[in-house]
DNA sequence: GATGAATGAGACTTCATTCAT
DNA sequence: TATGAATGAAGTCTCATTCAT
């Protein structure tokens, strides 16, 4: 390894010090693309998150993540393409989530239960991926909401087919179809929930999921007059 | 004896004929403080709820209500000023329908299905306003949010009490603050339910009201069997 | 006097409380014009010296004023006349007091001894006339500048002749003209002590004068040497 | 081996270029910081001294240095920011000038002398300096006065100590502190003396340094007697 | 590949000034 | 006469994006 020799990055600047902690970023280190794009990602995530898309301007995106903004554009394209790419890494890994915990074979109930803790635990550990999702992706109008519309789709599949799915030995078996709006309820439920559960903080993920499930599964009805429903 | 005010269900015509003849409107028509101001934030309401809160232009907005700029800055303040100025119409306005619909004399189901009935309605005939409140609102964060919260508080407030008296008969009596997640789902899946009939309209109003009474009231146990709640 | 009937003002406003302090000035008093010139001329002189020229707002010196704008420019007209009207009444001011104070019939030490003292009293009553004055007329460039440096013609013919009559029964008679360097000189000192005066309180106007007296007709060469001059 | 930076009196030429060839010149060529930044304060200098510093606008100032507006504010931040560095490099620049000259081995009034001569030397050939510094900075108020008052401050201690020391034989020794009027007066006295010389010119550095020199070191009691001050 | 340097465009905001009552 | 209401014009500042090294 050869010291570089001077560049013109070298000759000091009048205003040398506002480039003091340029030192703790090693320069032009080659790295595989793959790896870019997930510093760069996890850097707009958390900088979306914390700003919104509009404030997040591609400097602090572009020093958080220790990549210049050059790279940025030429790896994952403009601002919005960035925020769309945002949107679907962290979409794809709740959904990927909450699929693996709830499993195929078991009860219906079983299965709701398992889907909504592993929503509690993942929001709960995944604060800036929740926040640009639910936050930041509905509120910048097309195209992002169509993400979030799409993720939104197909969390309510899931939760639908396995609704029905419980009602298949009722007298009454629904479709998919009609159990949408339930879906979409839920997750609607499930979302107001992280935000209290934000603001009002002492309260395990179990909990969080226990409650949703007894509003959800026994209804305010059942509640009032003291039947709840318990894990079994 | 106080001189009625023009209601909000006048300012969609209202600003229909400003906008109309804009081509032909007197430069310069004098017009009190109160008018003005409510010309200014009808048409704040619905840029902010069409393009976001920073995409929108003070520019636009200024177009949108047939009055010059350096106007808007004398009434309202600063872009930020006029947006939470929105947030607290509309949230007022919404809180004061459904407190109207609620009433003090029925039973604790009767009083949740008005208020959610008149919820629908209300976001079904004031799109802008609800997306004003519901989606721009929460993203842009500070003090935005805190606007947005403390219109949930309040609703929530509403929520828990009434349903805190429903238990007071039975034999396991709750606090309003017991009751606070659950009003916080509700809250969460009435949202996400106005969204879901945006996009799958030719449902009325009554209609999702049901919907969301039979899942939070009778729950996903009961309908699962059969069992659902009906308005008497 | 009959209470006025309800004119549009009366109409309250939503933000009524921003309109709390208007009744303390009277409305639509009619007053003749030169109590009304005086009247905007002192606010903006006060506005001028404590904001500066572009700084200040026809907005806040017709509130200082009492009077409203349209009548500021009725009366004044625009912006840039009314700061040279202003320019003009305290240089007016100015030099009227120390003419005053120098008379015509003394010996010129005693004369320049008694100019000085007036000018040193005179800044410290009016500390607002003299920052219009000196500071805002100086960097406004034309025409302001022109307008004091009117006054420093006048103020320097007044010094100039003094001097020169000083010199008329010594071997080297000097006219007038020759001795302008000495006077734009005297007048910057004076000009440079009051501010050091005010930065530096605690001093009396007869010292201050009397420091300048000692400096330009004794010299650093006779100060230095312990003679100063005294007056009699 | 410092290799010697261009020095002041080669950003006339400089811009001179950049003004000439405006059109041809290249849109993107890359300069060092420094270099950009000299070039930038040496064109908001001359706007400033022109326009003042209300009137300047960015704009104008981005234009005369040839680099656009962004680039201004990357490096040296606000307008007010940059009307401050323009103080602070001028006001350095003009302190050094009279350091050097004034020297630290000669008698008092010879050390007087060459800082005078000196003073009228720089504020003859650097104009804008000057204006900048003398008229703008005075009437902007705080924080711009107060990088004067600290120039004033510094120019005062030096005459002070000077002062002092030519005491020192005498049967009166001053301290410095007793001789900050004078000073002050002193370079008020050189301020008005510059303004004059604009508008009156055809004297040269050596006759205006020789009058004020005549006027506080000999004192006008001298000179209307026909004694005067030599340089040796 | 990697980055400091550079900019066109557009946003918010304010102000001097005038109009209509 | 006197004033609240109204606006055209202009200024500061920021940002997404691209060049040239």
């Amino acid at each position: 390894m050869i010291a570089p020799a001077l560049t013109w990055q070298d000759r000091s600047s009048v205003r040398g010090e506002m480039q003091a902690d340029e030192q703790t970023r090693p320069r032009t280190k080659r790295l595989p693309r793959s790896v870019r794009e997930r510093q760069i990602l996890d850097a707009a995530v958390d900088v979306f998150a914390a700003q919104g898309f509009h404030p997040a301007s591609m400097d602090e995106i572009s020093e958080t993540a220790g990549i210049s903004k050059p790279m940025i554009y030429a790896y994952l394209g403009s601002k919005e393409e960035l925020f769309v790419a945002c949107i679907r890494r962290e979409a794809d890994r709740l959904l990927e989530a909450i699929r693996g915990a709830v499993g195929e074979d078991l009860r219906a109930d079983q299965q709701l239960w398992r889907g909504l803790r592993s929503f509690f635990e993942y929001t709960q550990e995944h604060r800036s991926s929740w926040a640009v999702l639910h936050r930041q992706a509905l509120a910048q109008g097309e195209p992002f909401s169509g993400e979030l519309a799409e993720w939104r789709r197909q969390a309510m599949e899931l939760i639908s087919v396995l609704l029905a799915r419980a009602t298949a030995a009722s007298d009454q078996p629904m479709q998919p179809e009609q159990m949408q709006p339930f879906a979409a309820a839920l997750v609607g439920a499930g979302e107001s929930l992280v935000d209290w559960w934000i603001e009002n903080p002492g309260h395990t993920a179990d909990g969080m999921a226990m409650r949703l499930m007894n509003l959800v599964w026994m209804g305010f009805g059942d509640l009032v007059e003291g039947r709840d429903w318990k894990p079994e």
